[in-house]
DNA sequence: TCCCGACGTGTCAAGAGTGGAATGTGGGAG
DNA sequence: CTCCCACATTCCACTCTTGACACGTCGGGA
């Protein structure tokens, strides 16, 4: 349901085509919200419809330019202060480390370590960004950087994080090698360990909203 | 395209019922991959029909428990090894920070500080849940461990950001009234700073895949 | 005994989001 | 002067996701 939210941001820093925000996603928001064509002529004609958004000027190629209104304002104003935002959301890497135990131990090493590369590729794009920008003290210089530097840490600390998870595969292999040296020297005792129903849920008990 | 191999990862490790996967989403993916029953049964059907998983067993209420086939395990592996992870996605509280620029720099600050103690408390929780698990040295104790890990750092990490940025936000507000003092000073000299057209866009220029 | 709560399956409508294609205009390079 | 590209809008068909609703059955406690 952001999408809308997003629009009526770009509009509120000035009037603009479906053309001209179109532009404005793919420059400014692709990381954070990519949107389509459909979507965004979509949407500013649900925007019009609401009275959150109107026609200001017409141009050339039957260009219409939209601006927001009061009602759209006080709409972005509620949405940014009042609504709560919602909690994480899927991530398609994170799945496939749930399921890292359906492959090989080497495998899985390069699955993580290729994310590592990835997300270091990412880092080093987002300090180009930031040391190539001048900012300066006003207000799109101020949040766009500070939007950034999410961007920084989150990229840096997702690196760290699967060169990590690289490494500890690598010693849960090792003591698992050693245990089943071990368990080959009882294995006289009670057959293998039992087939105990794995059931352990693993991740966080959903917060339930 | 990815609750398929949701659905396959979970049936990878053991046959079950769709009610049964239900119960798995929500206590193990609920953070990562959030599923409804439309969503699972429906997938149920399709990965039947496309020989990925198969009924494997008959129980009491009509119940219908499926079992991954080896063409599913196969599709599996090569999600998980080849299909390269889509990159960074929507993110609800992001977006909000690039607009905050139309709140008042107090709201915006409190909209940060409330995001750093929700993002505290999530951390909170997800070490309840490692502390209270025991780490076995099996495949799910692994995956599920790293897996918890990412959350636990991500949220850290973003709750650091936060307050950094309530703080930065502070730091401009009286940086911008310093420029406002000096801007008094120099009134005599030419006019305002005259208003240039403040047309940065701020944030990173999309990294077109 | 009866009835509730857990088990278990299924369908539907509506809203997001994706990806592509059809259509047309205006201005500037050659 | 002409042609091409950037500008600019609109429509379509599809999948994914959400949230409800509808239906039926087994087991055990009052």
């Amino acid at each position: 349901m952001s999408l809308r939210h997003a629009v009526l941001g770009l509009l509120s820093e000035s009037p603009a085509s479906g053309y001209d925000l179109m532009k404005l996603f793919n420059v400014s928001l692709a990381n954070v919200w990519p949107a389509t064509q459909s979507q965004v002529y979509g949407e500013l004609g649900k925007l019009t419809s609401a009275g959150l958004a109107e026609v200001s000027a017409h141009g050339p190629r039957g260009r219409k330019e939209y601006a927001i209104t009061d009602e759209g304002l006080a709409e972005l104003r509620h949405w940014l202060a009042e609504v709560p935002p919602s909690g994480p959301h899927r991530d398609d890497s994170l799945l496939r480390v749930f399921f890292l135990g359906v492959l090989t131990p080497l495998e899985a090493r390069t699955f993580l370590l290729e994310r590592a590369q990835e997300t270091a590729r990412l880092h080093a794009q987002l300090r180009r960004v930031d040391e190539e920008t001048e900012w300066d003290d006003d207000m799109l210089s101020v949040y766009g950087r500070l939007a950034l530097e999410y961007g920084l840490r989150m990229t840096a600390a997702q690196e760290e994080w699967a060169r990590w998870a690289a490494e500890e595969i690598d010693s849960a292999k090792a003591r698992e090698a050693g245990n089943r040296v071990r368990n080959r020297h009882r294995k006289t005792a009670a057959g293998t360990t039992g087939d105990a129903p794995v059931s352990d849920p693993g991740e966080a008990p959903a917060p339930k909203e």
